[in-house]
This record gives structure tokens, C-alpha cells and sequence, in this order.
DNA sequence: TGTACATCAGTGAACGCGCGTTCACTGATGTAC
DNA sequence: TGTACATCAGTGAACGCGCGTTCACTGATGTAC
């Protein structure tokens, strides 16, 4: 009866499915979660209640997933990777050219939020994955194995356009701009116009900071030793 | 069988404690949820599984609470009682004088998150409790609640101090940084220095941008029509 | 200070229910000749 | 093109278990006189 302290959980889906019709019921499947999850949460969630939604007994859920948190973990792995891909083509074409005009960079943050927000929204269950995947002890880590893999991507990224910033700074820079990214990218289904003045100040906000990260060639000046 | 879709669940606690007895089961039954949350998470915890490990029956439980999320739910209450009263005195003694020295302001952000830090630590269950808030939709709208409270305390502070700024951008900006607290302060258990960097960078960050929002007397420059 | 009584606090035992999961099966799809 | 067979996909029925919750109760604490 998983997941007590300690005791394994099986994540990885079983079969994968073969036939067009297997792919559908996958794919019901992924959906009907997506549906559940904000009607009454991870919480609440059950393989049967997922199956029925789906239009299915609950033993074809279980040729697929060997239960509901390898779902979720396919959700969070597939929300992820498609977030990850549209950072990484924004760091390609446009993307962090800092330099230009303050106004034209907080165009190209906006651009980039938008476009999270965008791939959120294209998720069934959306947001509501990420709030799943923290919450449940057992996907954390795989939400932070993934969301590591694009920090260190803008790192990257950022360390070879300013060689000579402290790469400390740079370090904790991505990590706190990924974050505000999710915390922004999470608020959107309450309230549109609240959500798009977020964006929009979030936008400004890292702007500005970075352009102040990049111009520090020094390490970060020491704030009282925390701890 | 709460909560499905729509049906109410009560959140309240049912009676009091009276007694010294009483008043130190209500509490053990708070420490134990607190300490199985990051073991198990809300996901798995139960009403029995808190009443073994508080050391008592489930009925002594069922005294004092309806059901988990009422446990949750005052949980929640009291840390972010307890925060808010941070920044409320944040507000009132140093905090928000923006126009001194830029290091010395950091200090300032720094000082509040380190005490957020402090706040969060001392609670049984920390980070966790905000976890579980945001993903079990029965819980999110006390969460909101009672974090829109300290917003508007910080906004009120701030357009005061500030009434030329576009009162639209400072709201964006409260809401913004509340944020960005928020994310900061719960990611601490993991990784301590990490965490002490990322609140010196996101103490920064914060300076620089509040910097940016009350030397704009004009109205947030439109950033493309988003939808 | 001592006793009787009222109220508060917690227990033992039990319940019905939905959950996770499995099994042997029937039906659908693909393929070899 | 048609048939036989292998594999893939989904079902019906069933199970044991822990969960949420309640009841009538015993024991602990407080209070009036």
C-alpha cells in the first residue's frame, strides 16, 4: 500500500500502449486525470474514479499505470518537457540578449511567460500538476530532477554570454528566476486581468534584475551571515 | 464523503479544549499531522494515521475536528497568522524605507525573509502545510483569503508612502513579491545553502524592482495585448 | 478539607464503503500463407 | 482475397484492507457546599 515512508512506488507506465485504440484509452486516461485534478485533487483521486471518468474498467488503467502517481508522473514528465523546449527555443532565437533596450528585454520576458502560460493551459489538469507534484512526497523528485535540467540549460547559457559574472550569482539568479516563472506560470486560471498584470510585472521585474546580475562582475555582496 | 465536487466540507474546528489535558491533545494532534506531511503527505494522511501518532483513539480526535482538512485548514491559519504578523512589524519598524543606500535595503528584504524562514521552520509541518493548501482545492480558498490580507497591508504601506505611483503597478508589485516570498520561503528543508542564496539574490531582486516600481510615476508601459 | 455531582476528555468496539488490485475471460486487431 | 492463428486490448466479478465515522461507555477534572 504504497506510498508509506520509505516503501518503493512504482512510476514508470507498464505497457506501453500499440494499437491506435490502446494510444486513445492513454491518452482518456491522461485526460480524465486532468479533469479530476481540479475538481477534487490529488487528494481525493482514485485509480477507479480515473477509470470511470475515462470510460473504462479500472483494470484496462492498470494495463498502463501501475497506479495513479506513475499518471501523474507522466503528466508532470510531458507539462515539463514542453515548458523546458519553449525556454530553450526562447534562449535560441530572441531570448536573453541583454543589452538592448530595457524595454524591448521586458518584451521578450513577457513573450516567454506568455508562452508558459500558454503551454500550461495546452496540459489537461494544468497547473494543478504542479501543485500535485508538490505536494505528493513521492514525485518531487522528478519534479526537480526535470526542472533542474532547464535551469542548468539557462546557466549555461548565461555563464558563456558574461564569462566574468560570479557564477554563483548567475547560479542563484536562474534558480530564483525559474521559480518566479512557476509561481507566475501557476496563477492564471483565478483571475485573467490579475494574471496578465503578474506577467507583465514579472517581466519587468527579472529585467531589470538581470540586467543588474550581469553588470556585477563581482561576487554578491555578503547580506548577514544566514545561519 | 467529502470533498467531492461541489459538496461543503466543514472546515471549522468542532469544540474547543478546555482543560489543560485537552488543550495538549489539540496540539499533539497538530504536531502529529505536521510530522507526517513531509513522510507521507497529504495524499496519504488519515484521520487514523494521526491519532496513532498522536497517541490517541480516533474519537479523541474526532472531538476537536470534523475531519483532516479542518486540521489542515487551522494549521494553515495560524502560519500564516504568524507570517503575516512578520511583515506587518517589518512594515512598521525598518522595513519598507526605499530611497536609502540600495545594500542597505537588501539587508532589510534579507532580514524579513530570514525571519519567514524562522516563521515557517517553527511550525510542525513548515513548507508543507502550504503544499497541501494549494493542491486540495477545498483548502485554496482560505489560503487566498488570508494571504490577500497581508498584500493588502503591504500595498496600503506602499501607495501611502508612494501616492504618485500608479497604484495598479504597486498592486502588481505586491502581488508579485508576495510571490516570490512565498516561493523562496518554502524551499529551505532541501538544500541550506542553496537556500541561504537564494534569499540573499531574491532579497536583491526584490530592492531592485521595488526601486523600479516607485520611481515610475507613469502607468505600467503596455507590454502587448496578452490574449 | 471532604464529599457529591456535573461536566469534560478519551476509549473500545463496531459499521459500511470505496479503494487498489488481480484473475480468468471475451472481443478486437494484425499477420502469415 | 480468405482463413487461421497470434497477439493486443478491455471486461466482469471478486477480494481484502484501511478509511471515516459513530455509539455507548469509563475515567479525569472542576466546583458547590
Amino acid at each position: 500500500m504504497p506510498p508509506f515512508s520509505g516503501q518503493p512506488v512504482e512510476l514508470d507506465p507498464k505497457v506501453m500502449p500499440l494499437q491506435d485504440r490502446a494510444r486513445a484509452t492513454y491518452e482518456q486516461i491522461i485526460q480524465a486525470t486532468g479533469e479530476l485534478l481540479p475538481e477534487i485533487g490529488i487528494e481525493r483521486l482514485s485509480t477507479n474514479m480515473i477509470a470511470e471518468r475515462a470510460g473504462l474498467t479500472p483494470p484496462a488503467l492498470y494495463r498502463y499505470f501501475p497506479n495513479k502517481y506513475a499518471i501523474l508522473s507522466e503528466m508532470g514528465r510531458r507539462l515539463i518537457a514542453a515548458e523546458n523546449a519553449v525556454v530553450t527555443e526562447w534562449l535560441q532565437s530572441d531570448g536573453f540578449a541583454i543589452g538592448r533596450d530595457l524595454e524591448e528585454e521586458v518584451q521578450t520576458f513577457a513573450a516567454l511567460l506568455d508562452k508558459l502560460r500558454d503551454v500550461v493551459l495546452a496540459h489537461p489538469g494544468g497547473a494543478w500538476i504542479y501543485r500535485a507534484m508538490s505536494a505528493v512526497p513521492v514525485l518531487q523528485d522528478m519534479r526537480k530532477r526535470m526542472s533542474k535540467e532547464i535551469v542548468d540549460i539557462v546557466y549555461q547559457a548565461v555563464t558563456e554570454d558574461f564569462p566574468k559574472v560570479d557564477p554563483e550569482r548567475v547560479r542563484g539568479a536562474t534558480l530564483l528566476t525559474s521559480m518566479v516563472n512557476n509561481a507566475v506560470t501557476e496563477t492564471m486560471a483565478d483571475d485573467m486581468p490579475t494574471a496578465t498584470l503578474l506577467r507583465r510585472e514579472a517581466a519587468r521585474m527579472m529585467s531589470i534584475y538581470y540586467r543588474d546580475v550581469v553588470l556585477s562582475h563581482a561576487p554578491t555582496p555578503k547580506v548577514e551571515p544566514a545561519d
